[in-house]
DNA sequence: GTCTATAAAGTGATAGAC
DNA sequence: GTCTATCACTTTATAGAC
């Protein structure tokens, strides 16, 4: 995967933070080049001087928040792996691998939580559809290695069914940021406190039909109050 | 909610299905006027004439597809708060009534599984934003009688706990029929199949940190086997 | 109902001055 | 790097002929 250079300050910076922002509360089809650099007070052109298309910026934008989450969730891979040697890993344990990322992704993103929410929720939302194409086959590959992960946790779930429950896991995922992007957030709970309900949540669907075996399938009994 | 009629036949009832055909391919924002009319083979003016605008076709084609589900999840509601008049009812039986009318709306649909799905699904993940208010009304009304359903079925479960829950279970559901719009489904099992695995996945989620009473929370142990 | 023609505004992109 | 001006197109919508 060729690698990029995001810029840490300048006008071109300045116009892939006011693109995000566009994006995030309107959708990435419904923001012109000329939204962005009025938005951004910049020239009509600089888009298209810096970035080369309004395809790439949209590009740029989808990189910057996805890469960095299938590069966390590979190295949360490799240490449980590590860690469990071998041997099942704790369910809740993988699938915080998948999710945890993704709030990650969020945090890190500069803008408001709402509207931090509602970009990586649409980035996620974009899988399949528009997304570039090293991007998509670093995300498979990262998908594979949740697959093998899981068959090893749930080996009496049969493949074809895991390859669903991952489905389910995503949707889930999705609406979790959707939901928290609509909230009223005054007072409400943290979103490490939403991530939580859903890592459970997720990790009940997955073990369904599995009979009870806390100390093989659930680990040391964490209870993910956060 | 006031009463649409839709044509049963002729040119307005080729261009609605035309446009629907479309949308589910590439999406609603990404589908012109003289995309339809061309592909109709009509006239540029006839979105116009017979709808009065772009946006009240798609208007109406989200309402043909969601109205019917909104109307067969009441009804389901009902007849199982008849049967069970007043208990808990059974948490599979809930889902069902949720997501089973989902999976009527893509039979209903006059296309191909796969575009029929992606419709469905497109239409369903449009939720929030872009959605008839009429129909965001209904479709309100009809997640609050299901949360007071599984409120009564889940009583150790707090009621906000049970929001974020409902979100998941949305967010798989949209996701059950974007894998199957993408599945190459010869071959596959059909789409009963994958409901019944989403049924139980997301029963399982809803029920999470429930201790295990078969009798009254799982019903009379329904296998679900498509 | 169906058509052509056209309006009015928007789109992404670029040449060339500064 | 930044700007203006402009190209070549597309968009939705409508007036008015047939």
């Amino acid at each position: 995967m060729r690698e990029i250079k995001f810029p840490e300050s300048g006008p071109k910076r300045h116009l892939l933070d006011t693109a995000e922002r566009l994006f995030a509360i309107r959708g990435f089809e419904a923001v012109s080049v000329r939204d962005v650099t009025r938005e951004a007070a910049a020239n009509v052109a600089a888009v298209n001087y810096h970035f080369g298309s309004r395809d790439l910026l949209v590009a740029l934008v989808i990189i910057r928040h996805f890469k960095p989450i299938n590069e966390e969730r590979l190295a949360r891979i490799e240490a449980l792996e590590k860690k469990c040697a071998g041997k099942a890993a704790p369910v809740e344990e993988i699938v915080e691998a998948l999710a945890r990322p993704v709030v990650g992704a969020v945090r890190k993103a500069g803008l408001p939580e709402p509207a931090a929410c509602q970009l990586v929720g649409r980035i996620l939302a974009l899988r399949g559809e528009g997304f570039p194409e090293d991007l998509e086959l670093q995300t498979q590959g990262v998908i594979q290695r949740f697959m093998r992960l899981l068959g090893k946790a749930l080996p009496s779930v049969p493949a074809e069914e895991l390859v669903w429950r991952m489905h389910f896991v995503t949707g889930g995922m999705i609406q979790m940021l959707i939901g928290r992007a609509g909230a009223e957030s005054s007072g409400a709970p943290s979103i490490d406190a939403t991530l939580g309900r859903f890592i459970r949540f997720a990790a009940a669907g997955l073990r369904e039909g599995v009979e009870a075996d806390p100390a093989a399938t659930r680990g040391p009994q964490t209870t993910f109050d956060f």
